[in-house]
DNA sequence: TTGCGTGCAAAGGTTTTGCATGGCA
DNA sequence: TGCCATGCAAAACCTTTGCACGCAA
């Protein structure tokens, strides 16, 4: 793993300061772009672009392709939280992403690895589907389309 | 879901007649594109792209999007083998797609559902990682995340 | 000063759209 | 015949690369 090699620039400041904030969900490069556009401050495609893939190589920051609309998108780990055992999910309808910290899943790996001899990567998988308030299970009047 | 609408063209017939025969794994339009060129059979792009998206919405074509650099990756659903049911491992390193029927995945997706209170969509989610061969033959010092 | 960081422009690749023509029903 | 399908070209996007200038150490 490389290290955190550079200089401490205003730009990779702000930009991590934006990941940080936004650990939370995953976001991506436009989204980046549009919030400093709105801000004032202006950080070009490309620094972004290069910045975040110095800090995907660092291990700062996961990268997920999952969607080939929006482009690739980031989120900063938070070492501190040892987010890098836990599976996502992902809700294809309001596309709110959960955090699954649970031993069965764990055990999952474990089971795929040793009965089907296959490595799973968690940091590369996400789960798809519907979450509690989208699929009916809690009372959520969201009514959006998005039907499959 | 809509209906398999529209005229049966050589084109069409043509490109599901490739994807049954490729069923067993996820193939993308340039693959295709390139196959119908080598056959001497010429598929235009655009035909490509627009039936896959008509397949896709009639349900007769799944769409994967994980690989920002290939772009997306296309697989036919067989309906007889009930394929929908099962998630699927895909290996990062060869490209290999697995068909995992396995009962504890299939516990996975009810734990998940009332543990959690999600509704894991198998379709849509495909476990990312290393298969036995790529992951056993060769002599990696078990390095957690460093890829290549 | 040295060398990396930045950002504009351009390139490379994938996917979509416009439009005229051709083919299915 | 009426539409839909096709395919070429061009556009729209996302991402990467080249190059000159700026800035951190």
């Amino acid at each position: 793993m490389k290290k955190d090699s550079g200089y401490n620039t205003k730009q990779k400041e702000k930009l991590l300061d934006y990941l940080v904030k936004n650990k939370d969900k995953h976001t991506n490069v436009q989204e980046i772009s549009a919030y400093f556009a709105s801000e004032g401050t202006h950080l070009g495609i490309t620094t972004i672009y290069r910045q975040l893939d110095k800090l995907v190589e660092a291990g700062t920051v996961r990268k997920y392709s999952f969607d080939g609309k929006t482009g690739a998108c980031y989120q900063f780990i938070d070492k501190e939280k040892d987010c890098h055992e836990h599976f996502h999910l992902k809700c294809l309808v309001c596309g709110k992403l959960i955090h699954l910290d649970c031993d069965h899943l764990l055990n999952l790996n474990h089971h795929i690895a040793e009965h089907h001899g296959f490595i799973v990567d968690p940091c590369q998988t996400v789960f798809y589907g519907k979450c509690a308030e989208c699929s009916g299970l809690k009372p959520h009047s969201h009514s959006d389309d998005s039907e499959e």
